[in-house]
DNA sequence: GTCTATATACGGATAGAC
DNA sequence: GTCTATCCGTATATAGAC
């Protein structure tokens, strides 16, 4: 399903191309001139359509944090799935759409950093994690095991970290581990079995 | 320990600015006047020392590769001290590391993955962590407890991932965890201990 | 070595023809 | 809606006085 942009509207070939190059480079390193382009279009239509490169980056960095946090949103107030599951899914899910777009998370977490006030107004709001089902089911399973001294949210931290650094520090891992790209993509399908395998060791005690 | 700028040279004094700010905002965001303006100098003076932002980039960028991965190779290299000392050393460093610059990794991950070329040079070789002891020490615990299936750099990626990741995403762990800058201090501090113990479960067949 | 003033280039944005 | 040509602010870099 190659996405050809002739297919789409003048609009949606901008909004597709500075998606890409913004998701890439970020807001500062990116030239609108180079997004025109890669829309093949002239620069004036991009201020015609969007009013400018700031407003731009405003929709592309909207739809990119959307990306990172939805389908997890309801996950994780599911109340017919098991703790076990939710974990299976949270990791395939994202290990699925880190492999499609590897730029997404860097992007995401350096917008965050830089400019805290993205994190306003795009969905994610305190407490959607601590009120969620998936929340209680953390910290009932502790319970049962006797684990209550245990922070919930180291282990909340864990399946993220393991499942979303490595494609951070890729560059850093294939060189390290004389990995090419494939031997990754197959060390991260491993990972959908193994990195819920962990988390289920890190709730038992002992 | 207070780094007053008066007491070093000027060449320094535009060295410790730029470094402030490259690592904060990146290179494309990082404008050379402020960098002038931090270290209390005439811009001028920062073409006179350095000839180019590219020049003065490259050095910060070396400087801080190196402090992300100097004291790590003597440490996977070292002979006597056992794999659980060097997994509770790394941790332990990394997580002071991150403490005191917490703006370090996401420079160093952006910066290899937007600059392949950066992985050259920079005393980062291929073959640093398969030939060292610490991988030795590695295969070797796996195969005692019968677990030669299991790729050892999961493990590796496990020990970094669980180690930085929560410093490169702190702006959303403290939202989603409602957490004060003090509390994720205290949480990271827990870590140190916790992830050696992980590590260590993973590590154990069953 | 350090400054002020300025050259030069680049990038975002707009005017205006079609 | 789409283009070409151009404006204009800003950022890097340099010239030249002290």
């Amino acid at each position: 399903m190659e996405k050809t942009l002739k297919d789409l509207s003048t609009e949606d070939k901008i909004k597709a191309a500075a998606r890409k190059i913004f998701t890439k480079k970020g807001y500062s390193a990116t030239r609108t001139r180079d997004i025109a382009k890669e829309a093949g279009i002239n620069l004036a239509l991009l201020n015609y359509y969007f009013r400018s490169k700031e407003k731009l980056f405003e929709i592309v960095m909207l739809e990119n944090f959307g990306q990172f946090i939805e389908g997890v949103r309801e996950l994780i107030y599911e109340r017919t799935t098991s703790l076990d599951q939710k974990v299976n899914v949270l990791v395939e899910f994202y290990i699925n759409q880190m492999n499609e777009n590897p730029d997404l998370p860097l992007f995401v977490l350096n917008e965050v950093r830089s400019n805290p006030k993205t994190l306003k107004n795009n969905g994610f709001t305190r407490d959607m994690l601590l009120k969620s089902i998936f929340m209680q089911q953390l910290v009932e399973e502790l319970k049962q095991n006797k684990k209550t001294e245990l922070n919930p949210l180291h282990l909340v931290m864990n399946i993220f970290s393991m499942t979303i650094f490595p494609f951070i520090a890729s560059p850093l891992i294939l060189k390290a581990g004389n990995l090419s790209v494939q031997d990754f993509k197959t060390i991260m399908e491993e990972r959908k079995k193994l990195i819920p395998q962990w988390i289920k060791k890190m709730l038992l005690n002992k």
